[in-house]
DNA sequence: CATGAATGAGTGTTCATTCAT
DNA sequence: TATGAATGAACACTCATTCAT
């Protein structure tokens, strides 16, 4: 009998260690012996886990994303239209540590988009994704009522995940900039701006 | 002094190249070998004009922002307070192809902040000369009676940085979701958002 | 004592897949693992059967040989000098499929000689086996008067296997310059060189 | 101005020293690393002449081809027919130290064909090369009447052929099997066989 | 008996950097 | 000033081998 081993385990063992590596000295110090050092584990074991480095920063990526994916889901479970938006923001928001990591791990990638053609792909099929979560929900929004009658949707959803993306750049490269609470006044001062007057939490 | 122009242009020169290589090939690629080739000049030579490596990539950036803020200047001359800063934005986001190019720099060096320290003293420098011109024109637009009266101007100023931020990564990483109209109605809706009314351009 | 056959049969199991991954994939590619994948069984179960990779290949290399000089024993059953010899050189040729994959078997080995020391052992012993076998049938055409009296039977061994190897050589690597019909034309010129006239068949 | 360096006789110094590793230790053991070190450079500079080490084996098997195309030319200067076929034939056999060099080079390489298909076009043109070499001679040794009447000469050159590359197996993998004069008789042995009566040096 | 997880040395290759010319 | 030859460290990746299970 073999020695038994939880693969998901070792593989999330191994991606939760490339996080690290790359929040702490960048993707390209994030080499295939720094993670598995970082991992406690030695370089060779990654190549049973993994095709090649290219698929360990796939997976690192997207098993980031499908983390915050799962935690937009249960912060929005139960909530509709705009809240439902809001705690979706505030999800994909730089704003605690475990965000902060997830921010530095994606700002990071996006410096390498140009170098690797297969990244790119990843990450617009991610942009849809979030694209879709947040335009349905400002759909129900819509017909919630809670809008101003000239808002334009699609215009807003963009304008959503700017801001994500701006955050997350900005809280990576400049952390005192934005802080937490000034991101979350940022998000707030937005809505409100789009919503029809009293529609918003109060 | 013309042995300081040729200097300078030949400095200028190999800057250029590099952008031309990031932006076509990533900043992993760009190796000195193919910025020398890229500028039409041998490897060694770039040792002359340059400390290392890191200086040439810390220069090209410099360079890059120091020709955007000339043509925020000379795009913003005459102007004051909110159309100032519509004229400055203009400036900063990745509306023509020249823009595209220094918002893929840009981006392509968020992604080794992490990895290069000075870089990332450098980027933190141009943020608060960026704050700063914002804020300026915003005080000015304040003065002017452009404001809504509760507006709070420090967050504006950081809203409009997180736009610019989350533009350049959008149109880096999913070019045809952030046409360059659809940038030029995100910020004018944004400004709309924060302007007494009828306080902006009919 | 079906143990040891069950041993042996596992032995003969990967050696055979040896042969198709070398036969396939070069020697080179031929690590256990893609061994143990073409023999259907796990890379570790290998160490139990084999001393290690380089007692894997000898093995396989040997057992070729074996069942070579087995074809020839059936062969040439029941034959004498000229005929005996012609009966053997045809199973030692690259004729048919079964004998092109011990060719290319083989000539990929004579690769690695100079890399592995106990491999050119093996092949030494070989040599001196093959070289008695057609030593021996060449006495016995020599005393039935089928050789023209001059001939030199050492030079003419020594032809021999230098026919097998040339031709062994040249069908892997240049496989429709030695057709099969050409092999044996070859042979037969050969061998009625050195007969006496009207010795060889007809 | 740069350091000044012949490039061909750069190249051919790693050749060399190419060939002296294959010889001794194998190709498996050619390693980039190896080689550099038996020519007294670091493994870097090899990339400046070499696009890689695929280019460094082809180069050095056509190199040793060419350098035994031109003694065969040097050789069989001023000379016709089967004396042209003997000067020809005595080149391409491993007699001395340098020829069995080659001779090792040549079937090492054979051992890694069926793992590098580009060296199997290599070695099939420089087949046909060397067919049309033996294959014009012959055609001039049957118009002077040097064979005998019913000779078949494609059957000729393939076997000439096949004695060559034979002799280069056997002396390679059994030195003492194949001695020199052994060769030269075994080579005389068989152009008598095809000689017309007489027609042969006296 | 058998598995496959794990190791670590070795490979080809790339590259910033140095330096003789 | 300028060249490009040369170095050596670092990288991703492969693999025979060992060993806990």
């Amino acid at each position: 009998m073999p020695k038994i081993v939880d693969w998901e385990e070792r593989r999330n063992l191994v991606l939760a260690a490339t996080w690290r590596v790359i929040a702490r000295d960048g993707l390209t110090r994030a080499t295939i012996r720094s993670i598995a050092a970082e991992a406690g584990l030695s370089s060779g074991i990654i190549q049973h886990y993994f095709e090649d480095k290219s698929d360990i920063l796939s997976s690192a990526l997207l098993l980031s994303h499908s983390r915050i994916g799962e935690r937009m889901v249960r912060a929005s479970a139960g909530l509709k239209g705009l809240e439902a938006i809001r705690a979706i923001m505030l999800e994909a928001m730089p704003l605690e540590e475990a965000q902060l990591l997830e921010a530095q791990i994606e700002v990071s990638f996006w410096g390498h988009v140009l170098d690797n053609p297969a990244l790119r792909g990843i990450l617009r099929t991610e942009y849809d994704t979030f694209w879709e979560r947040l335009s349905d929900e400002l759909d129900n929004a819509a017909a919630m009522g809670e809008l101003k009658p000239d808002v334009d949707t699609a215009q807003v959803v963009r304008h959503l995940i700017v801001i994500v993306d701006g955050l997350s750049a900005d809280r990576v490269l400049y952390p005192v900039k934005v802080e937490p609470e000034q991101q979350v006044e940022l998000l707030d001062a937005y809505l409100e701006s789009i919503a029809r007057d009293r529609a918003l939490r109060e």
